[in-house]
DNA sequence: TCTTACCTTGACGTAGGCGTTAAACCGCGC
DNA sequence: GCGCGGTTTAACGCCTACGTCAAGGTAAGA
């Protein structure tokens, strides 16, 4: 049941939007990475801002991290719980199971958590050593700078 | 022009030791990732210590960036630079060339540094994101709970 | 010398992530 | 109602990063 005040845009004008091609849209439906759209009368997909956003956090999700889209989907999967949790907001009946998926949900963003922190902590590591190969390098360009000083240019 | 005091290592122990296959590391080979190692008489391949430390660096950027194979070689190729630099150190003459080298080391290694960097902002940006996120589901469960409360279980 | 484990090249296979093309259909201005 | 561009599905293609045989050569101990 989507929004019927929302703008909804065609395939081509998401695919300029995100930067990702019309194949690959359709890849990602085919896929599950993206459930499937609306469509107009003629057949035509019709896609939701909430679309366009999910498109860019796969693709920075598949740039950062670098893991298989099936990865990604386990992902975005879980961050779709989430919204049926709050859109399912009766306060009425099954605490329990919003509580199951709240866990469940958790769990999941822990372990993404997780693998951001430690990824964060090796690039962090090997940013130093860059700093450091850099300082090395200037140091050694003063050497050489200081060692043509004393010796003239070109002594013949 | 190998050192002969080095200990050196099949391909099966280099396999064993940095976790990749046999047939990754021919394949890395192939893809100039690796240069052409030294041979024993029977064409048997022959692993310097440094090969090893190359192939896990290979690795430590594949895990880390996410990146291509195709500039991983030319991050490695780019030390591979700086080794050259630093075995031709003669102090006598090519103060210029010398300069220039070194230069463009800098360059480079500024590249990867850049590279890093930005790729650790937008890791941290995403950090911060699902901690916030893990935030509020712990606020959602809280109230959960107060809900439960008030509200007994099973109130039939 | 024989065995056995390890190694060689070569060739084909595969999974992921799309690109490309084909042939038909839809929407819309005129 | 015509033209034209955007869209549809389907199918095949391609590149990467290897895996997996296949068929044989090599090293080294019994």
């Amino acid at each position: 049941m989507p929004d019927p005040d929302e703008a909804y845009l065609q395939i081509g004008e998401v695919a300029e939007r995100t930067g990702v091609t019309q194949r690959t849209l359709r890849f990602y439906e085919e896929k599950g990475l993206l459930g499937p759209p609306t469509r107009m009368d003629g057949g035509f997909r019709l896609y939701s801002e909430q679309d366009v956003k999910r498109v860019e956090h796969i693709r920075r999700l598949q740039d950062l991290l670098g893991v298989a889209l099936a990865e990604i989907k386990e992902m975005v999967d879980a961050e779709e719980v989430l919204r049926e949790l709050r859109a399912q907001y009766r306060p009425d009946s099954a605490i329990d199971e919003k509580r199951r998926q709240l866990e469940r949900a958790i769990d999941v963003v822990q372990g993404q958590y997780g693998i951001v922190k430690q990824k964060t902590e090796q690039m962090e590591e090997m940013k130093a050593q860059l700093k450091e190969r850099l300082r090395t390098f200037d140091r050694w360009m003063k050497e050489l700078n200081e060692l043509e000083a004393k010796e003239p240019v070109a002594p013949g």
